[in-house]
RNA sequence: CGCGGGGUGGAGCAGUCUGGAAGCUCGUCGGGCUCAUAACCCGAAGGUCGUAGGUUCAAAUCCUGCCCCCGCAACCA
């Protein structure tokens, strides 16, 4: 019989630094999925890659002085190293910048263009001019440029759009007649409500503002913007070419079963991605789960925070199969994760060290003691083996049952729950007393015999998550790995086989002072190293600014009228949750200013206050309120806000120049 | 009235769709055991299930109002 295929695949990680911990959580839950599937017989491809196209990574590598090119493949090695570190059994790491990938890219760009999906008009949009690039409000940082955090324009610039409006309601209908292809469902009104049924926007798909992309093949001086060059990769990577010479691996394995993607992208995985493969002719993939993010503690991961935690200095910690577990146990299927030193400490102790490490060698160790580790089924069984066998048949289906709906840290519960029957079978045995009673050693040998091929199956339903803490512990008990299949009968290790002699501690308890304090010397050397960074990027900045702004005449200056402020009266705008609005004070005159510092200055102690103020500045509505000028502020990197006042007491008017 | 998620013993979560004795992990306290990695097993304390109403024989669960928190969107002259 042939076996089904299971296509699978991550999103694709941006080459602009290192993944942390959340980043790494994706390809380790596709690899759990994946190997899952392979464990039920199916024949799975899992792809991975890099999206390595972009204005920020021609940025980043100007920064570090090296080409773009150069610079992503670094950054691609960290990442395979990462993902390979992880034990992650990929099948196919794919890179934007694969030749193959760049050429299909060109040739669906032109098709979809000869087409008539994709056409030339003039992108609006927000422009930086110190990095020359456009972004859209969505891309904005603090409402400034991302890259360098200055202030940015509204600007036009020529540029290739697809029309999204031509599929929005063949999509509409798979969305409404395929329930299960947007997961968690929650997500699907979301999709609906924000973009689908006010009606979707044409999406632009070249730029001209920087050039490190995969070019335009008719129109060479644009590039091909992220989402067409991104999002294809899970169709080029096993093949792709859309003049019909697709390969065989493309015919078999497409469509997709499974993007597994962060839910911050679930946007463009269900509208933009499937509108693409319906104008390209292409079946839909089946089902896009947008899993949650896992956090760090407190606050956002920050390198000047120094709490950025990586999957490495983890696994320095605790080992592989630890933070897999880890990862893979702590997600919450709906609800954002959390991640901390301590609870990684508390749960390696309790579940894997405690219940699992420890069941273990209690097992292997009474087995040598009384047996000199010859495990043979003594024959006599007695009722309180019932319920172990139960519980330990009952788990593969309980597990198949979780993963079907792609609830794998349920799935990892229901296997400790094995374990930690296995746990209370030994106490309601009590083995040590059966021991001390020569007429009882063969229903000691039956009780061990039990726990060993409990074990076995526990260790076996334990692969697709944990791989090499699997086979490890099959290996001290000398069995077999189980197939799923075979789960349903209890008996099967082979009774006489000997377990080794001397059980290797599995997971050693960490001492969660210790730990701490290791990882505090990393968060400061962390911290140590943004400050580094931090400070090279600021005199890199001070240069670029000094090449780019043009220089203004006395009379441009002259046009600008600053004068000091009084603020008499300050309130939050309702409706918003980082504008105040003030009532300034100007001479004789008072305008109302609007201004985005909520979040570094209360209502409260801005009434007083002398600042400089722009006063003849065109007034503009923000949030539905007037404003008549702007506070002018100082701002750091971290868009750390000061406003800015005279030095010495002045009085309100007075005029700055 | 922009969209959405959430508020459950000290901490972190499940349960809510498909009303019917409030569950899991950690922590605390007491007990058991000694094979084992000071581990394992049992028991207990601890919750007005955000709040106010409503429906119902019965509400954490369904309906309505309100209060907080968090994402996204908007906004940062």
């Amino acid at each position: 019989m042939e076996k089904k295929k299971y296509y699978i695949t991550t999103a694709i990680a941006y080459t602009s630094g290192k993944p942390h911990i959340g980043n790494t959580y994706e390809i380790v839950l596709a690899d759990s999925i994946a190997r899952f599937k392979r464990e039920q017989g199916y024949d799975v491809f899992f792809q991975t890659g890099t999206d390595e196209h972009g204005q920020k990574i021609e940025w980043k590598a100007k920064e570090a002085n090296v080409t773009p090119k150069e610079f992503v493949d670094g950054v691609a090695g960290e990442i395979k190293r990462i993902w390979d570190l992880m034990n992650t059994s990929y099948d196919h790491f794919i890179r934007t910048t694969d030749e193959y990938h760049e050429r299909q890219v060109q040739k669906i760009f032109k098709k979809l263009y000869d087409k008539g999906d994709i056409y030339k008009g003039v992108y609006e949009g927000l422009y930086c001019t110190p990095c020359e690039s456009f972004f859209t409000e969505a891309q904005l940082v603090d409402g400034k440029c991302p890259d360098c955090g200055r202030e940015v324009q509204p600007a036009k610039e020529e540029a290739y759009f697809f029309r999204m409006s031509k599929y929005a309601n063949r999509l509409i209908e798979h969305i409404n007649s395929h329930p299960e292809f947007i997961q968690p469902v929650s997500r699907k009104n979301e999709m609906m409500n924000n973009f689908l049924l006010p009606g979707l926007q044409d999406l632009c798909v070249s730029r001209t503002s920087f050039s490190w992309g995969i070019p335009v093949s008719f129109d060479p001086k644009h590039v091909t913007y992220v989402w067409l060059d991104a999002l294809t990769n899970y169709i080029t990577g096993i093949g792709y070419d859309c003049d019909g010479e697709s390969s065989g691996q493309f015919q078999q394995y497409w469509p997709a079963d499974l993007h597994l993607i962060g839910k911050d992208i679930i946007r463009f995985h269900t509208i933009y991605w499937p509108i693409f493969l319906m104008a390209l002719d292409l079946p839909l993939p089946k089902q896009v789960f947008g899993h949650p993010w896992l956090l760090q503690g407190e606050g956002k991961m920050s390198k000047s925070k120094g709490n950025v935690i990586y999957a490495d200095d983890l696994v320095d910690f605790f080992g592989v199969d630890a933070v897999r577990f880890f990862v893979l146990h702590e997600m919450p299927f709906e609800n954002d994760g959390v991640i901390t030193w301590e609870l990684l400490v508390e749960r390696l102790n309790s579940e894997l060290a405690n219940t699992l490490g420890n069941l273990v060698n209690r097992t292997v160790s009474m087995s040598n003691k009384y047996f000199g580790g010859i495990v043979r089924d003594g024959g006599i069984r007695e009722a309180v083996d019932e319920d172990l066998k139960a519980v330990v048949l009952g788990t593969r289906d309980k597990v198949v049952a979780k993963m079907e709906e792609l609830r794998v840290a349920d799935a990892m519960t229901e296997i400790f729950s094995l374990f930690k029957r296995c746990n209370k079978y030994i106490d309601e045995t009590m083995p040590w007393v059966l021991a001390k009673d020569e007429a009882k050693k063969e229903r000691l040998e039956t009780v061990l015999y039990n726990l060993v091929e409990s074990i076995s199956i526990g260790a076996s339903l334990l692969y697709a998550f944990m791989p090499e803490t699997s086979e490890k512990i099959l290996r001290q008990l000398n069995a077999r790995k189980r197939s799923l299949d075979s789960m349903d009968v209890f008996g099967s290790y082979e009774s006489g086989t000997q377990v080794t002699a001397k059980p290797e501690i599995l997971f050693a308890r960490l001492d969660m002072k210790d730990v701490l304090e290791k990882a505090e010397k990393l968060s400061q050397a962390q911290i140590a190293a943004a400050a580094g960074e931090a400070q090279g990027a600021d005199k890199e900045a001070a240069v670029i600014e000094a090449e780019k702004k043009p220089e203004i005449s006395y009379d441009d200056f002259a046009k600008l009228q600053f004068q000091v402020g009084e603020i008499i009266a300050c309130e939050e705008v309702k409706k918003s949750k980082k504008l105040l609005c003030s009532q300034v004070r100007i001479g004789n005159e008072v305008k109302q200013i609007v201004s985005g510092i909520r979040k570094y200055y209360s209502a409260q102690e801005m009434v007083g206050k002398k600042v400089m103020v722009l006063t003849n500045l065109k007034p503009a509505t923000l949030a539905g309120v007037k404003s008549e000028g702007m506070l002018l502020c100082a701002e750091d990197e971290d868009g750390e806000l000061a406003l800015v006042s005279p030095e010495k007491e002045m009085p309100s008017g007075a005029i700055i120049c």
